[in-house]
RNA sequence: UGGGGCGUCGCCAAGUGGUAAGGCACCGGUUUUUGGUACCGGCAUUCGCAGGUUCGAAUCCUGCCGCCCCAG
């Protein structure tokens, strides 16, 4: 057995008497955190949630929390001998998630519908439930490290940079970042799926899920159609100085930084969406030059530090690496122009490997602006 | 129906006798618990059409068709 096999809980207690909720997806993570957790001696209870319907979804095996998923972890479960129990959250993830995402998308903002999650349904219901039971803590499979800090958990990157799930998680809050734990953080998600295979989990060769676990398909401006179908509106797509230059299917299938599926072409120069205008419903159109951003206005603010301190450094999307900012406040200040800053997108600030919080981009400056 | 110019992939565009560059668009893949970006790969046996010259033409000649400009 590898060493990875034992993790500490920081519950400052014996585990012997301790009551753990883990929140599994069905996926490897999440029933490696399982079987961490029922290793350590302490009283699991495994809790997956149905988050919507799996008959849309029953052939989306790389997605989590549908028809199979559930069963996989019911599966997992067994084999660990824990506790598990599934639960009904379809309205409220509808309610929480894939409403907000659709307006969103339907007022010309870009979503973050996994940080809408786990603010809503996985770190507010579940984590309730989870006190309800008991638990000392609710334990979850994202590759994040809850650090015992002098004031407190801190919540800092994975371990493995590859993996790091901390963008999607600036919006916990300290009382809930309290009560939570990671024992996956310090992991490389290699030694995940060893430790899966050792034991010998179903799921241990199961695929990563990706893209949006309730859009079938990836076409995820079918689902915004479906709830807001109004959102759905043609209309023009211009450049810089207004003029014309073709025609869009609606403003749900841009976000800004898009290059492909402009469908315009006979240019040098590719051309990139700028902005998106719900009003008029036009897609403002240009080059990669003029999607350079200097400033990002933050709403929604969330703090997981006292210190706001210079040196810090933002994220406006998980796979970025990191680029050096000031915070006023209540915006972001960036050292080198950004790309492809969407509103609605969060913003989420670090010193060094430590999250200090972030906000939800309101709007942008263009760089040209900002000199002037 | 005088003169001139042009017609090469969806768009822009190299190539003027030696066997079809490139960019944009599009498609596919890689990456990825958001959207997007980026990267990699694919994408005209054929050059308005029909003949002709030539070992060989998109490149030369002839005719036709179409478009543009200047004149009328």
């Amino acid at each position: 057995m590898c060493a990875a096999m034992t993790v500490d809980f920081q519950l400052g207690r014996p585990l012997g008497g301790a009551r753990i909720v883990v929140a599994m997806s069905g996926g490897v993570d999440s029933s490696v955190v399982a079987a961490l957790a029922a290793r350590s001696g302490a009283e699991v209870i495994g809790v997956t949630l149905q988050l919507y319907d799996h008959k849309a979804a029953v052939d989306r095996r790389k997605a989590c929390c549908a028809g199979q998923d559930i069963y996989d972890a019911r599966t997992v479960a067994d084999r660990l001998g824990i506790a598990h129990y599934v639960f009904d959250y379809e309205s409220r993830f509808r309610d929480s998630v894939i409403d907000r995402f659709a307006d969103e998308y339907a007022r010309g903002r870009t979503p973050v519908p996994c940080i809408a999650c786990n603010q809503s349904v996985k770190f507010t219901d579940l984590l309730a439930f989870a006190r309800e039971l008991g638990a000392d803590c609710l334990a979850t499979g994202h590759y994040v490290r809850r650090v015992a800090g002098p004031r407190g958990a801190e919540l800092h990157r994975a371990a493995d940079p590859a993996r790091d799930q901390s963008y999607f998680l600036f919006a916990t809050t300290r009382e809930q970042l309290d009560y939570l734990r990671f024992p996956l953080g310090d992991l490389p998600k290699a030694a995940v799926r060893e430790i899966a295979r050792e034991l010998k989990l179903a799921v241990a060769d199961k695929p990563d899920s990706q893209d949006i676990c309730f859009v079938p398909d990836g076409d995820y401006a079918a689902v915004v159609k479906k709830v807001r179908p109004e959102a759905a509106q043609p209309g023009e797509i211009v450049d810089l100085e207004g003029r014309v230059l073709g025609r869009h299917q609606g403003l749900i299938h841009f976000t800004v930084g898009q290059r492909r599926g402009l469908e315009i072409g006979g240019r040098p120069e590719p051309l990139y969406v700028i902005r998106l205008e719900p009003e008029t419903k036009r897609v403002v159109a240009g080059p990669k030059s003029a999607l350079a951003v200097r400033t990002a206005h933050l709403t929604g603010l969330n703090w997981l530090a006292e210190d706001q301190s210079a040196g810090l450094t933002a994220k406006v999307r998980s796979l970025a690496r990191p680029a050096p900012v000031r915070f006023d406040g209540s915006a972001v200040h960036f050292q080198e122009p950004e790309f492809g800053v969407a509103p609605g997108q969060a913003a989420v600030i670090y010193d060094g490997g430590r999250v200090l919080g972030g906000g939800w981009i309101e709007e942008t400056v263009p760089a040209e602006l900002a000199l002037a």
